[in-house]
Order: structure tokens, then C-alpha cells, then sequence
DNA sequence: TTGATATATAACCATATGAGAATATAATTA
DNA sequence: TAATTATATTCTCATATGGTTATATATCAA
């Protein structure tokens, strides 16, 4: 088997640096395709093929309007990318520093419950 | 050119739903690969390729001890990740629903603050 | 030493890729 | 209508992939 399509789910399509670039862009407000173009110094086919997987994996949407196609951000798309790399937050956070493994090996199971 | 290298960074290693689910894993706690083999039910072949990919991008460090090696996460390398996908929470924050987007047109560029 | 155990690597394969170039489609303008 | 503009699609290609199988390497046990 190959690597997974980059349209499967949101962790395969942002793995794409230029894709990131793209949904960066549109954080800032709904943009056709020719400002992302231009924005990106990228070939237009090649921004309207990053748009096809960012729009297959539901980050962005698309109004139509004459011959121009606005595309805006779906940011809920990247929800589950945040969910699964946010219980790995306190790894890094200062307040637990290396004592975490510790604790998580005392633990074992059964939430002992924290603050936050 | 092909897709990048899954080694390239964080972002293409955690694509792979059986690295993330490796590094879910850890989370709890050192583990040999066996270990990992048998939790996992896949092949050890492919438990080491995935372990040596999360290797290569830092997100697993080894610790030898006799024929086994340890795994053990090491957070800080989803650091990226997290920093990236952090700031697109507010849009699925039900705090903005709908309204960010209005919001983000009328600033335009620059900060006019707001709490946090 | 011989055998078993733990892990890594290599060889093979089917497949999806990102980039480029060319072209198709649709909307606008002259 | 013809030309132009905006965008999407198709084609081709080199490449890295994930899984499988087989094998290599190292450690431990008998």
C-alpha cells in the first residue's frame, strides 16, 4: 500500500507546507484564487490543485462570482489536529517539565484529576 | 516532484494515523518496541519503520538496554504542530461563531486587541 | 556453541504524489 | 463573434510511500 491520499483527513493535507501557506492566507479573510496566485508566487494550477485537496478535506469553502472563485477558510476542519496534538501541550509546558513521565508512571490509570 | 519525505517534519511523520497512534501510546509511558508490536497488533517490521520515521522527525528518543530498546516520546517535537493549529481555535471557539469572520474583514491588518 | 528472542534493515510492489505543461471551461469584454 | 480573463482539469514523470517477506544483527539462554 502507498502513503495515505492527501485528501483522506485534515493531518494528511496540511502535511503540505504550501497548503498551510494557503489556509495562513486565508485567515485573513475570503480570497480568489488569483490573490492566493499572487500571494503564494506559485503556478495557478498548482494553487488550484492545493484547493481541490483543502477543499475535499472541508478547510476551505467556496463562493462563486462571475468567473472568480472566493475561497475561505473552514478552520473546524483542523479541529481534530488540535484536539489530538493539544493533550501532548503539557510534555512541553514548563510547569511539568520533566516530571510528567514520573507522574504519568505512578498514575498508571485513573484520572487523579488537575487544574485546567 | 514526489510528496514530501514523511522524515521532512513533525507534520508529515503525525499524518500516518499509526505513527500518532505510536506516539498516543508513549504518551503513557516508555515502552519497547514488542510492547508497541503486540498493542498495536501490526507487524514488527512496520512498528520499527514507523518508529525510526518518528525518530528521525525527534518525536521518539531510544534508550538501549540489553536486546530491547525503549521508546520514549518526546513531545517537544509536535511543538510545531500544536504552535500552528493553535491559532485557528478561536474559530471553532463557540466565544466567536459566526461573527470572527465580520470581525477579521472590519480590522483589516492591525491589532485593536482584545482580551486573552 | 546452538538456539531463541528483540529489533532493524533490505527487497519488492502498487500507488498517490507535487510540479510542469497543455488544455478545457466559463465568464467577461470589445 | 472573437479575445481575454479566471479557474479547473488532464497528462506525464520521478519519487517516497506502507505493507509484506526475508534476512541481518545483537543479546540472552541452554
Amino acid at each position: 500500500m502507498a502513503r495515505a491520499a492527501t485528501t483522506t483527513d485534515a493531518f494528511n493535507a496540511v502535511a503540505e507546507p504550501r497548503r498551510r501557506q494557503i489556509l495562513d492566507i486565508l485567515a485573513g479573510g475570503e480570497r480568489p484564487v488569483n490573490d492566493l496566485v499572487r500571494l503564494l508566487g506559485v503556478s495557478q494550477p498548482q494553487v488550484s490543485k492545493h484547493l481541490r485537496v483543502l477543499r475535499e478535506v472541508g478547510a476551505v469553502d467556496v463562493r462563486e462570482e462571475g468567473r472568480q472563485r472566493h475561497y475561505r477558510l473552514n478552520a473546524l476542519a483542523l479541529k481534530p489536529i488540535h484536539d489530538w496534538v493539544k493533550n501532548y501541550e503539557r510534555s512541553w509546558s514548563e510547569r511539568f517539565d520533566r516530571l510528567d513521565v514520573v507522574l504519568e508512571e505512578l498514575e498508571g490509570e485513573g484520572d487523579g484529576g488537575g487544574d485546567e
